[in-house]
DNA sequence: TACATTGGACTACCGTGGTAGTACTATAGC
DNA sequence: GCTATAGTACTACCACGGTAGTCCAATGTA
């Protein structure tokens, strides 16, 4: 049950995970094209979105190379890895680490539907399949 | 598919949340009994804990009442409150809302072994039973 | 009655997400 | 060569979680 490596806890905010999320779709982009592909969900100032690269290139989240006289960004940690952790913590505070509890909570009252809850059924059954043998991985 | 009353996100930081655990266990208690139950793994001045429960009652998630000289806190939002809101805020961030796929990385890469695999399915088989005639409630 | 103890109130401070204004710099255009 | 423009850097500010010190009031005790 113990995790090992003890991974450096990717936590993003709101406004950070919505950064990422243009930039993991987009592999990269630079500033400007971060802040017009925001514009119409939230309407910030173009300033705010370079001040927020800035701080996620300085902790480690994103990197830039120079292309002219304008920054290139792209995401140096995936979406697999922010997912993971920020689950896991989420996980750990509100369900003392106990993953099927958090399961279990969604289905019922996570507002999963009965179209999902058959998508989710079937993804259990392979999942089954595979985990019999390598458990514990 | 409109929950219709938008509650009031109740957004706990990770002592919040290891004070509102021994609130919800106990019912209630005082600044001192949450402080000698968090002493173990925490080890914090009880001075901190006084003030975080301050911090809270004035959010509205803990309320209290004068006992002698001393206040007996009780927890105002139930645990099912605070983890719905929590979750949804992350479905919502990290996965855009869609609950089954939060459960899908559950499955992925939320460290759940075999034997909670079994627990989950057959929390599934009920839930399918359930929701089949009432969904979309 | 005076002093020690206990428990809450207030205040302060740090880190960080979020927001944006102002300053600086390099390039493009006249 | 000088200026307008685009784009980054710096700085500041707010809110809030977290942490704790100091102060004050009430109670218990010598």
């Amino acid at each position: 049950m113990k995790r090992g490596v003890m991974k450096p806890s990717h936590r993003l905010g709101n406004l950070q995970l919505a950064i990422m999320r243009v930039l993991w779709e987009r592999k990269e982009a630079t500033a400007a094209e971060v802040h017009a592909a925001l514009l119409a969900e939230r309407g910030l100032a173009p300033t705010t979105i370079a001040t927020m690269l800035r701080k996620m290139e300085k902790k480690g989240v994103v990197a830039h190379r120079t292309e002219g006289r304008q920054f290139v960004y792209e995401p140096i940690v995936t979406e697999s890895e922010v997912r993971r952790s920020m689950v896991a913590e989420l996980t750990d505070h509100l369900f003392q680490g106990d993953a099927a509890a958090l399961v279990s909570h969604l289905l019922d009252e996570g507002g999963i539907d009965s179209r999902e809850l058959g998508r989710i059924r079937s993804m259990i059954r392979s999942r089954a399949r595979k985990g019999a043998q390598s458990d514990e991985r």
